[in-house]
DNA sequence: GCGATCACG
DNA sequence: ACGTACGTGATCGCT
């Protein structure tokens, strides 16, 4: 068997790292997250590959022969923000203390030393793995060498392979392409003025026919876009430049012997002792001498109190210290009154009645009281559940970790404890698998007793860790007026859930059911053979290639047979009507009628999840079923909401924004025109019509109005003429010159979203109206698509962020006004600008206005607020 | 498990 | 990396 060695860049996986870390520091203040996303990254790699040999390559500060080559290129390399600058000799330190090699030159990138060890090491027979966050790596792939590049998505990494020919399967070229295609897209020279801007897609088509630049400029004449031979006949000599920048250099001038490289021990004890002044427990753990002195004695001072006199005790405690951290499941309660102070209790302690005293006994002595994923154990303490308690005395890490870092995939109780209080723990899944608490609690107790104390415990010992972050981050108020609070409203919605009508969906199903065969058999007929319409790849197979329809294209496994593709082939073709109404009953059966009965509980309602901590904006999710997109633009679908029934002798309220994104973007940008438009209390689409198309309101077309909505819409989603020209079905340059007059008449709202792009490129995150923080790290990207994607979000975020500020504001509101009113009236859903609610008859007149005072007098802006409201038997009367 | 598709705001 | 509007979740077919 060959040897393996694995040659990792280190300048680009803790630059990777440094941006999908959260902040850290160690005792002495030092900023260590990339130093401890390295070195994750580093050990995971070692874990899978185990080399033979181990080199990591880093970057000089000095100027390179590209610097040399070309004087813009400086230009092109951003400097290391101060914060990760100083990570860097730490790591290295660290790297020679576990004799790990690491080699820098100066005149070269890391890129190009990898490059050359790789090469080098492949005539020698290796196995070579290269690790590097930049895809330039790419081009040095072969069978023999393997390029990893590690993701960082939501909080997981995951690791892209690359030989041959997975480059060829993800970019439908060759290792050594990929240089040309940098050459001709000019990635490597972003910023350079005057190179070609030929997109990648225009590019890797000229790759594939033409092979290379140089024979592509023979062929010059032969591509058929005139734009595209322009460009490249002016920008030739650019385009060879721009290549030469990208392409590594396999030759560097390096002694080192690959077998000098050798991996030996790494767990040395001076590299023990680096890892502990960085403060890094868990990395700690891997060394195996040391791992025995990793803290785990908390688990010690655990206690169990079930006797009647012990549970007092605890409570009386409780009282004293005026805080404490929980955490409640079906088998009992722990408690921490202290971080040495930590007690289970099992449910059936108090004849039955622990969880009712110590909800009882917090809450009458205004206890403070911190937990993790309050909403989830509110069926149990269900007293606390009230909205003006929670935001007094109650810290939900989960929440509080969600509102730091909103672009993680999940929050576990493991992550906080690691990032927040350096420990290391084990979650329920890892302790007892499949299993639910109470069924391990009958086979192994201890455990379950160990594990629901240590919850309790990271809770009590990582609080002020998390809300001095939220401080820091200038999202206290946020935390408390506004998302602590709003648990209690979640869980009455969960809770009272909606009452759906099953058999009558049913019979809806059925004639759903009826009209899909029709039309099956029809499709079938047309087309000629029997094949499964749901399947993209057969349908685009018929459509495409069987029947010859123009047009099909995108996607990289075939045809797109998306609803925007064959919207434009329907007038043509009824085939692809009939495929479209297939698709839209199928939808409805599938998702809306049969998936709906199935999560009819035995109370006759759904009771669906509302997720706190899923969405990056802000917005609130609602799963299993999702109630936020029951159909309601298509009258077929919209059918579906007869079904939805409120309790006898109840109706139901619909309360709904009117405009809400706009308005807060006219309040946010003080434009002028635009708050002076809602003011007027005119149609905001048909207005900005008007404006933008210098026509009097009473002579804007429909049309015209279509075009206003879209841009409108298009402001708001962070506008692009791409994206506007795709959606109105116009070419770049009219949506270009929509957007340019719709900035001329709103010219405040230009500096207002350049001023979000801007804000997010110096601080790295935007922020609404009440504080909370959404990160923007691609906005920092050198690539092209994703710096764009950052920009749009940067523009979006605040808009969509603040409306979802000011619904929970309101939810707050309306369930605490119902509460001291007496009224029986529930919230039963959440549709971002619009609440549900189930009143009894006599109430609604009440209630309506209710709903009106308290979701427009939410917040205060420089516009009003509109709510509409409506009623009805059903939820398709009361839209 | 992932991509394509389509439902909503 | 998110392959060009923003933010979600469920279902299907396919590997």
């Amino acid at each position: 068997m060959s040897n393996k060695l694995v040659l990792i860049d280190g300048n680009s996986i803790m630059n990777r790292a440094f941006y999908g870390v959260r902040d850290l520091t160690n005792a002495a203040g030092l900023h260590t997250n990339a130093i401890y996303g390295f070195l994750n990254i580093m050990f995971r790699i070692l874990g899978e590959e185990e080399p033979d040999c181990l080199v990591i390559a880093f970057d000089v500060h000095a100027p390179t022969f590209r610097h040399k080559m070309y004087d813009a290129y400086k230009g092109t390399r951003k400097g290391m923000p101060d914060e990760l600058r100083e990570q860097v000799p730490y790591l290295k330190k660290l790297l020679a203390a576990m004799n790990i090699t690491t080699i820098e030159k100066e005149g070269y990138e890391a890129d190009d030393l990898l490059g050359t060890l790789a090469k080098r090491a492949e005539k020698q027979e290796y196995d070579v793995t290269v690790v590097s966050g930049d895809r330039d790596l790419l081009q040095i792939a072969t069978d023999k060498i393997l390029v990893r590049i590690p993701k960082t998505k939501g909080g997981k990494t995951e690791i892209e392979d690359y030989h041959t020919e997975d480059v060829i399967a993800r970019y439908g070229l060759t290792p050594l392409q990929i240089i040309e295609l940098k050459g001709l897209m000019g990635d490597a020279s972003d910023n350079i003025p005057g190179v070609p801007k030929i997109g990648e897609k225009t590019a890797t088509e000229l790759l594939q026919q033409f092979g290379d630049i140089d024979n592509l400029k023979e062929h010059i004449q032969e591509i058929s876009r005139k734009s595209v031979r322009d460009t490249l006949s002016e920008n030739y000599d650019m385009a060879l430049m721009s290549r030469k920048l990208a392409t590594i250099e396999t030759n560097a001038d390096i002694d080192l012997n690959i077998e000098d490289a050798k991996l030996g021990d790494i767990y040395t004890n001076e590299a023990y002792l680096i890892v502990k002044e960085l403060g890094f427990k868990n990395i700690l753990s891997r060394f195996d001498e040391a791992a025995s002195t990793v803290d785990s004695s908390y688990t010690d001072a655990f206690r169990t109190a079930d006797d009647d006199d012990s549970v007092r005790a605890v409570l009386d405690r409780l009282i004293k210290a005026g805080s404490a951290s929980f955490y409640v499941s079906p088998v009992g309660l722990a408690v921490s009154v202290q971080a040495d102070d930590t007690v289970f209790i099992p449910a059936t302690a108090l004849a039955g009645n622990i969880c009712k005293e110590f909800a009882d006994t917090v809450m009458t002595n205004g206890i403070d009281i911190c937990t993790f994923d309050l909403k989830e154990q509110l069926d149990l303490v269900p007293g606390l559940a009230v909205c003006d308690y929670v935001r007094e005395h109650v810290t939900d890490l989960c929440i509080g970790a969600y509102l730091c870092n909103p672009l993680k995939n999940d929050y576990s109780v493991e992550d906080v404890a690691n990032e927040y209080g350096n420990l290391v723990v084990k979650s329920q899944r890892e302790l007892f698998g499949k299993n639910d608490l109470t069924e391990s609690y009958m086979i192994m107790p201890d455990q379950v007793i160990e594990y629901m104390c240590t919850y309790s415990y990271v809770c009590m010992v990582c609080r002020s860790a998390v809300t001095d972050n939220i401080e820091r981050l200038q999202m206290t108020d946020l935390f408390r007026t506004i998302e602590m609070p709003l648990i209690p409203c979640l869980y009455d919605m969960e809770r009272v859930g909606i009452r759906l009508l099953p058999d009558q969906l049913s019979a809806y199903g059925d004639k759903l059911e009826a009209q899909i065969r029709e039309l099956e058999k029809d499709i079938h007929r047309e087309a000629g053979e029997e094949f499964n319409i749901n399947s993209p790849m057969q349908l685009g197979e018929i459509l495409f290639v069987k029947m010859g329809i123009p047009g099909g294209k995108k996607t990289k496994k075939g045809y797109s047979t998306a609803a925007d593709v064959l919207e434009k082939l329907a007038p043509d073709y009824p085939f692809v009507r009939h495929i479209l109404d297939y698709r839209a009953l199928a939808k409805l059966k599938s998702t809306y009628t049969d998936g709906l009965i199935g999560c009819v509980g035995a109370d006759g309602r759904i009771h669906s999840t509302f997720n706190q901590t899923i969405t990056a904006t802000g917005r609130i999710s609602s799963t299993e079923p999702n109630l936020q997109n029951i159909p309601v633009r298509m009258e077929q679908g919209r059918l579906i909401r007869k079904y939805f029934v409120p309790e006898e002798g109840c109706c139901f309220i619909d309360a709904d924004y009117s405009q809400i994104e706009l308005r807060i973007m006219a309040h946010m940008s003080q434009d002028e025109s635009l708050m002076e438009a809602f003011n007027s209390g005119e149609d905001i689409h048909a207005l900005t019509a008007s404006k933008v198309f210098h026509t009097p309101l009473a002579d804007v077309t429909p049309q015209m109005r279509r075009s206003a909505k879209a841009v409108n819409f298009g402001i708001i989603y962070g506008i692009s003429t791409f994206g506007l020209s795709e959606d109105l079905n116009i070419s770049r340059k009219e949506a270009k010159e929509f957007i340019d007059e719709y900035f001329e008449t709103f010219p405040k709202v230009r500096e207002y979203l350049d001023g979000c792009v801007n804000g997010a490129g110096k601080d790295g995150f935007v922020v609404t109206e009440f504080g909370r923080r959404r990160p923007v790290p691609e906005l920092a990207s050198s690539n092209f698509m994703q710096r764009s994607f950052g920009e749009r979000v940067a523009m979006n975020a605040p808009i969509q962020g603040t409306a979802a500020d000011i619904m929970k504001i309101a939810m707050i509101r309306v369930k605490t006004r119902l509460e001291n009113e007496g009224l029986k009236s529930r919230v039963i859903l959440q549709v971002h600008d619009e609440l549900l609610l189930e009143a009894p008859c006599g109430e609604t007149e009440q209630v309506e206005r209710l709903l009106r005072e308290e979701m427009e007098g939410a917040v205060s802006l420089s516009v009003p607020m509109l709510v509409e409201t409506s009623t009805g038997s059903n939820w398709y009367e009361a839209k």
